[in-house]
DNA sequence: CTATAAAGTTAGATTAGACTAACAAATATA
DNA sequence: TATATTTGTTAGTCTAATCTAACTTTATAG
């Protein structure tokens, strides 16, 4: 046997393959196409372990694996992969609404909880959380089948002088982004105005709720996604 | 390195050794005496597996062990395993408190997440509980040293004609044996009156709330934990 | 007080998931 | 185009946790 939690029946993922599932999904969405190389950097593992791991999950059908070629996920890989994202983000959400932890401390508990094998567990959360469609950092959360899509936003940084937009989502998660977010009392929903945009490094000058004049640089502004007004 | 949850800093103790000393802790303040035979079993491995992880935990100094002697947690071991055990019966605490489960479906779900690694969280599910002392089973949850102490209850089996006592633990926490509970609107800390005992099979008649004349069985009997009134 | 049964140990094999070293293919650069 | 760099693969090693087969020790029953 030998399942990951001897409780379930097997043809289930274990903990190490879900990780890769979820790594090679995240990546596809944001750079299209992922080497080997890629997924080893994001997911800190050497490459033969990676090139080991692909043919392994090309075995059950879950991703496509060629010598030297990108991979990919198969359509079975994708919904696997989408469920443990949805375990994920259910969770962060969970963990902010309904036991008062800020977004900037629910990553590290979900990217353990998301491995929890009790579909009832899960359901419950979205239960409880009304069905929620975005995650507390403004990311979507797939449907029970693992699909998932983005509404269209735009970059903070994409915007013009004048426009008035609402925050929608945030690009980096990395605690001491959010961090500086919080320090801002930036939140997601918020309705900001661009007052400026320095021409030769990008720095926006926006305001919004009690910061009639806050200071913004392109590296903020790169990992903002906004809704336009 | 590989520790588990390649998370954290390495002296912790993997999912599996935390399964080793749980299972010694529960058979150990049940039974005395431990067996590699009895550790054998309750955890469904076989023995030359028990024995050698009882090696790897005595290197730990997690137990002592010596070869044909019966095991024994060491003082660390003993803390550790009631660390787990915490942290499995307030999970079980608030799947049934926070997230409405009936008492019969959190253990699959809570011998999961005892595992996972993070102090705050079950810090935080503390405090949303309101620092309970006994888990739904009436199981007293041990403290953040591992320190547990259960209170002086008798059998119901073991208690007489006319004595009026209140429901305080179940000693089996099987599915089928809450479910059967459940079935009778048993619960912990019903109060109910002992009509009559049968002498030649020990079945009980028992009267509490809108139930004036239960029968319950000897086995039903011999695992229901009560306080005298 | 032996003989058998039960419990425990040792030795060796297996699997998942990681690694390093060495080689091969693809890509970029001079 | 030739060479160097980056990327990817192969082969082989390692560890944790499991197993089976065979042997040993302790307990039990005549």
């Amino acid at each position: 046997m030998a399942c990951g939690l001897n409780l379930y029946i097997c043809h289930m993922n274990s903990l190490t393959e879900e990780n890769y599932l979820k790594a090679l999904f995240n990546l596809s969405a944001k750079s299209g196409e992922v080497n080997v190389n890629d997924l080893s950097k994001q997911l800190g593992i050497k490459m033969p372990t990676v090139t080991s791991m692909m043919k392994k999950l090309a075995e059950k059908k879950l991703v496509y694996y060629e010598s030297y070629k990108p991979l990919r996920l198969t359509e079975k890989g994708k919904k696997e992969a989408g469920v443990v994202i949805r375990k994920h983000r259910l969770t962060e959400m969970f963990l902010v609404d309904k036991m008062g932890f800020g977004w900037e401390d629910v990553h590290e508990i979900a990217e353990q909880i998301e491995h929890i094998q009790s579909p009832v567990f899960f359901e419950k959360m979205d239960e409880l959380l009304g069905y929620p469609k975005l995650d507390p950092h403004g990311s979507p959360i797939p449907d029970k089948n693992g699909k998932m899509l983005w509404k269209e936003y735009s970059k903070l940084s994409e915007c013009k002088t004048g426009d008035t937009i609402k925050l929608a989502a945030v690009i980096n998660t990395s605690v001491e982004f959010l961090k500086f977010l919080n320090s801002r009392e930036l939140r997601l929903g918020l309705k900001m105005k661009i007052k400026t945009v320095e021409p030769f490094d990008n720095t926006m000058i926006v305001s919004y709720g009690k910061h009639l004049s806050e200071t913004l640089s392109h590296a903020v502004c790169d990992r903002l996604l906004v809704e336009k007004v």
